[in-house]
DNA sequence: GGCCTCTGGGTAATCCATTACTCGCCCGGC
DNA sequence: GCCGGGCGAGTAATGGATTACCCAGAGGCC
């Protein structure tokens, strides 16, 4: 594997010179640094990223841990990063802490480790480690959750609006016993989607009925559980918010193995607008996030925050909107 | 930022025991390892990734280059990975190419100078660079598709043989005019899909009708317009086989578009088992493939292949297996 | 007791790119 | 003609962990 002495023996010149040429220095003679480029595409000499990092301090890549790889709201955050990280010549490696502390932890300490320039992450859960992020003076930026006791940059969605909204939209459709399945507690838009249909239904003078409320892990399993059990109750639900499309799989699966229909039978509104959502049937109305966007702009957050990590923290909000569809009308 | 020097200052050792101590090497005595640990843990040491890969001329990372973070089938590929490697050690950095050559090729380069253990990758295309790891001597698997003029390990599913049965399973439902969409030619897995079409076609002794065939890109705005194309055409198909999940979509979409049903007015198998499908009505066929297990295989093979590369390449080929439900029936 | 072996641990070389420092040369100004 | 300044390029220090090599001391054997 050729080096930079290599390339410089090749072009007949010093390995500083070497290295000012690939990095387009501009103390470097034209034609030495045309001749250096050749050499390196000659010998098909590649740098050493350790040796590189090592001397800099820190690597060109940024992280990105999210909690799920499989949920599409994650993935669309992923390309919003990449697509900004991308232009400014930052690569981007995706971790995927499935919703575990401990794996989340493990990346926080590769991250660490490996010198990456920033981290972007979805915080699993209450116990995040981040602040040895914060200790090492790492930048990072958190996405989807804000970061508890942590002063940091954040890009969130008002969720808990766009849940009253959804919510509120369901009451005024004229379901009368509306239910909420969400993620477990402590993971922050799942409090604030609880939050806000409980919020909608004070607004409509409805009583609060914990029945009608189940809390379990962000997946298509623990809806599935969630749902059959609600509707074996005496007096079901007859509309739920849902807090996630993978959820929202879990959730109407229940409804097909009870020979329910969305809409007619039971009321649907879930987060997400994922790609198969207006093709169930009824088509399922939903809660569209700007994913892309969230991590387009938190990829920018934090840019500027390795540029200059003394600027203040910031929290960045964007908007959800409501798109109804057939499953929420009877 | 705590250095060995540190530790080794503070466990009153040399920077050799410190090192010694805190990889597991036997010839430490235990005393001097566990003072070594408790002054690293007191420090908050986080050892120096850069140097650590610099002077062991490798990380212990494999770079796992996929073409669509957004495809579940890949996402699940990523899954068999992650929990095969982490087993031993190794962590799995995602990258997404897009289906791009291009991005492929950044991805590739940067993997390299990042002198990454091995790769995993998924080839965009016939123009592969990977040529370039085979130069370095990196070790590396190719999942789904195989390389072009490359003997590598490969993990591949037998999509023609598979493509084949749904097709006739279309034919024996009693489809008249069996159509097919899939990628672009040239990825490997699109030609097979087509070719276990034709097959099937052939051993049904129906005429091969070139006007019921579609190529477009893996996504599904292609196959949206594609389906369009087809089903305006004055003979249109009354059945498809659809050869990845995101195209599904498009077709649904066009089928929705068009008020038609699926099943009754055209019938629909598709590949992949994506977690959705059971859900549209009426439900999906689809060809399940086993992407968990392809992911599993492929990192043990890379691992086999990391600890010694002259080992022989070899060919693995998993079984996809047609699940019917009531879109394929009238 | 003398010599050999074995073990644990220290010293210093090594991995490779970047960059601080330095030097020679050329040009302009006085 | 001499000096200061600036530019381009070379020399060598640097970053931090690993490990080849070497040494001291303990224990065994004759």
């Amino acid at each position: 594997m050729p080096t930079v002495s290599d390339v410089a023996a090749r072009a007949g010149v010093s390995t500083a010179t070497v290295s000012r040429a690939l990095n387009g220095k501009p103390t470097v003679d034209p034609d030495l640094a045309a001749r250096v480029r050749r050499a390196a595409e000659e010998l098909g000499y590649q740098p050493n990223g350790p040796a590189r990092n090592l001397r800099r301090q820190e690597a060109a890549v940024v992280a990105l841990i999210i909690s799920d790889v499989e949920n599409p709201f994650f993935t669309a955050i992923a390309r919003g990063v990449e697509d900004v990280a991308h232009e400014v010549g930052y690569s981007v490696v995706l971790c995927n802490s499935d919703e575990s502390a401990d794996k989340e932890s493990r990346y926080l300490d590769i991250a660490i480790q490996e010198r990456v320039a920033g981290v972007i992450l979805s915080p699993s859960g209450p116990a995040s480690s981040v602040a040895r992020l914060a200790a090492r003076g790492t930048a990072y930026v958190a996405v989807d959750r804000p970061l508890p006791d942590q002063d940091s940059d954040v890009v969130l969605v008002d969720t808990r609006l766009a849940a009253r909204e959804a919510t509120a939209h369901l009451i005024a459709q004229g379901y009368e016993r509306v239910g909420c399945v969400t993620g477990p507690a402590g993971v922050r838009t799942a409090d604030d989607r609880l939050a806000g249909y409980r919020e909608a239904l004070r607004a409509a003078r409805r009583r609060r009925t914990p029945k009608l409320v189940r809390r379990t892990e962000y997946k298509a399993a623990g809806a599935h559980r969630a749902a059959l059990e609600l509707l074996s109750q005496p007096e079901p639900p007859d509309a739920l918010l849902i807090a996630n499309s993978a959820m929202a799989v879990g959730v109407l699966q229940a409804l097909q193995e009870r020979g329910m229909r969305a809409g007619r039978d039971v009321g649907l509104v879930t987060f997400d607008d994922a790609p198969w959502a207006a093709l169930v049937d009824p088509p399922l109305s939903v809660v569209a996030q700007p994913a892309y966007e969230i991590g387009a702009v938190a990829a920018r957050l934090l840019l500027a925050r390795i540029a200059d990590n003394t600027r203040p923290a910031t929290t960045t909000t964007l908007g959800a909107h409501l798109i109804q569809r057939a499953s929420s009308r009877r």
